[in-house]
DNA sequence: GAAATAGTGTCTTTGAGACAATATATG
DNA sequence: CATATATTGTCTCAAAGACACTATTTC
């Protein structure tokens, strides 16, 4: 019988749910664990943080290391640090979550061990990370109601049906253009241009107001520091 | 050096904000720094974490360790881990926040290293714990208006007029008692009971209905567990 | 019955949502 | 001009807040 919790060490590691909105829903990238335990499962992207690191730095590197993209939103969801989550070893980890503009991930290289699946029917993933990803869909519904995040998934400019098709793909549920219209247009610049070439009346682009920050995260904020 | 749960060259702590609510407002307890760096300065109370201990019960350990109380209410708030934050040692920090009712708070034992100060009048604190307790007071604040938290500074049975002063206090503005009444009867329980002695119609008791959760965390929720 | 707070009634305003109606590109 | 979406108008309903009013206990 092997040791529960042998080491009198603790491993910290950094791990990153990223989301990126395609015309199937949302998508996540993970990785294919190479080693034990777990190995060959699903596991999100993530590793031991260097020692000279800002937490979400690392989280960034993660993003960038496993889908060649730079996020538009990163953010903080959680520290998973249960005794048991990792058999026969102490790790804690810092979860963040990511949001990517659809059309670069859809450029972004797949290779073997890297691979997107649909949020909502994912495999059996390593340790509690199956778990975890729950946690940040709901914390990405949630905050898609309440904040300005919607626009992390969308180019510098955009239509009123892009913006509202984010929030029905993430939401789940149609959303009625007219009212949706009314609550955003507020907080939206029109930039005075129309997207032409459709067979209907050209909708107006808009630009999202940066004089609003995307999330009120109070005195963590606008910069998105950890401490 | 003490034997401290470190990786590599990071350190792992648990930290904890406890808000108790008195007569003065919203109070926090800190502990005085008996080492460097920051010798002699108030500092949240924490430590490193034990390598067979949950998050969570490490910050319940702390609590215990420095008020004497048990909490009411506790929830992870944020993991600190800017590489500068401590000098000239890599310092990770994982935050709760803990509400405790303010009876018991009274009670408290107060050694010489131990103090309650006012949470908006606080002095300058070891470390980054000021942008830390800025951060909790912004979360409790906001919470308090959307949960049902307020309960967890109350005891089991209350009336509506404690349970306003509650919100008053944390809020700090005046809230309408009528419409404030109509907002939270009805997830309250009568108890049937009232609470005589003033020289005043007597208020009715209510209890806390336990069937609607105190926030609502999603898949994390109830059972609060961190993985 | 005076004092003091408990508790109820009601009016106004605001915002969300349902849904009808009108506008304007392209083919 | 038919089509398809963009955009505007309007109605209803629910919740929040202001505030006047009534109820009931103790002294």
């Amino acid at each position: 019988m092997s040791t529960v919790v042998a080491t009198h060490e603790v491993t910290l590691a950094v791990s990153t749910v990223i989301f990126a909105l395609g015309s199937e829903g949302l998508r996540i990238p993970l990785v294919r664990r190479i080693r034990q335990p777990f190995e060959g499962q699903w596991a999100l992207p993530g590793g031991p943080i260097e020692v000279s690191e800002a937490l979400e730095a690392s989280a960034g590197r993660n993003l960038f290391e496993t889908t060649g993209l730079r996020s538009t939103y990163l953010e903080q969801l959680y520290c998973f640090g249960d005794v048991d989550r990792a058999p026969g070893e102490r790790v804690v980890s810092v979860v963040y979550w990511a949001l990517v503009r659809s059309d670069e991930a859809a450029l972004a290289a797949v290779d073997e061990n890297v691979q997107w699946f649909a949020a909502d029917e994912l495999p059996e993933l390593a340790f509690d990370h199956n778990r975890i990803v729950d946690y940040a869909l709901w914390r990405l519904r949630n905050k898609l109601e309440y904040s300005q995040i919607a626009h992390a998934f969308l180019g510098p400019t955009f239509t009123l049906a892009e913006l509202r098709e984010v929030y029905q793909a993430v939401l789940q549920r149609p959303v009625d253009p007219a009212n949706f219209r009314r609550q955003l247009e507020k907080s939206l610049i029109d930039t005075g241009e129309r997207l032409t070439g459709a067979r209907h009346r050209p909708p107006r682009l808009y630009r999202y107001d940066s004089s609003v920050a995307l999330t009120d995260n109070g005195p963590l904020s606008t910069t998105q520091k950890e401490a």
